[in-house]
DNA sequence: ATATAACAGTTATGCCTTATAACGGATTTG
DNA sequence: CAAATCCGTTATAAGGCATAACTGTTATAT
């Protein structure tokens, strides 16, 4: 039970030293204030260029595999197929992405970027790779490439941790 | 500029690798996705208990300071009043906490847990922080050690950035 | 070939989280 | 005392996320 993490801070000294030193203890509790601070940061980043997270995100995932599907682009976000409508509908109403037929099946379409949506995607790649680096800014390149590895260990983890359902 | 992260991920070769490379070169993204594993799994931990994230989370901060008061319990936990009420009448309903008047200030409550509080959070926490090992498994101690240290100094990026041309 | 299952996109719906404005009561400050 | 500030609250809105159910379409199985 203790083998780490035993803050037990209490009230009453009279200066408070963090309230939350229990749940700073917890990896995820750390992750979510981090998080949170990123966000609020990448809101306003993007607000110029009319794109929310998860629109720039979308946007950027098409420039990179022009002609997906929506079903792979929500697979590739891990979005549920019902909330990945509105992302392209707003993507195609600010025209930086056409929502053509696919070839070979017409229930599918294929997602494509416009030429504004690859002159926003190279505007807006370049102010978050900005934004990137304001908030990584206190890691040197060791420690930030430590970071990103040991986020993508802990979402591995999902996918190891019960290997029951998916047959691929 | 290109200090890192040229993906330049075309599709057509046959095989896909990982539609999100160059989403993977931020760290945002990273996170969000591993939070997002985080939340999955926790969230079903604390569900045994009627707990959710916030609720598990107050009540942490609560048992650890009785007697603190709802704005500074918001404060701690970086939440807005408006969204504190309802997460301590959740708490109250459940006869986690009690919210007795403050002395000396008929405005404010002092937040208390209760008999039944402090033993859910004696089991919680131990829930959670075996949630917290499995999510980490991966990581030696040094590593979930830094990893801490990394997302505490992204955070604090937003504290010291007064210089810039942000606007607070 | 035809019935059945599986799939792509969509609609509708609901819950949770977060953020802001505004209010009444209480306290502090000038 | 008057004004400003603070505490908790209500109301409201927007966004993210998840599920069921529906339409057409494609693939599969008998």
């Amino acid at each position: 039970m203790a083998n780490r993490a035993d803050p037990a801070v209490k009230a009453g000294s009279g200066h408070e030293p963090s309230r939350d030193a229990t749940l700073r203890s917890f990896t995820g509790y750390s992750m979510k204030r981090a998080f949170h601070a990123i966000q609020a940061d990448l809101k306003e980043v993007l607000e110029p260029f009319g794109l929310r997270m998860l629109t720039f995100s979308a946007l950027v995932v098409i420039v990179d595999n022009p002609g997906l599907r929506q079903a792979e682009l929500a697979d590739a976000l891990v979005i549920e197929r019902p909330n990945m409508v509105l992302i392209v509908d707003q993507l195609v109403a600010a025209g930086l992405i056409s929502r053509a037929p696919a070839e070979r099946d017409r229930r599918a379409y294929a997602l494509r970027p416009t030429e504004e949506g690859c002159a926003l995607y190279q505007r807006a790649t370049a102010a978050v790779r900005a934004h990137d680096d304001r908030m990584t800014k206190n890691l040197d390149e060791e420690k930030r490439q430590l970071l990103v590895s040991a986020l993508g260990l802990i979402e591995a983890v999902q996918w190891e941790e019960d290997d029951n359902g998916e047959r691929s």
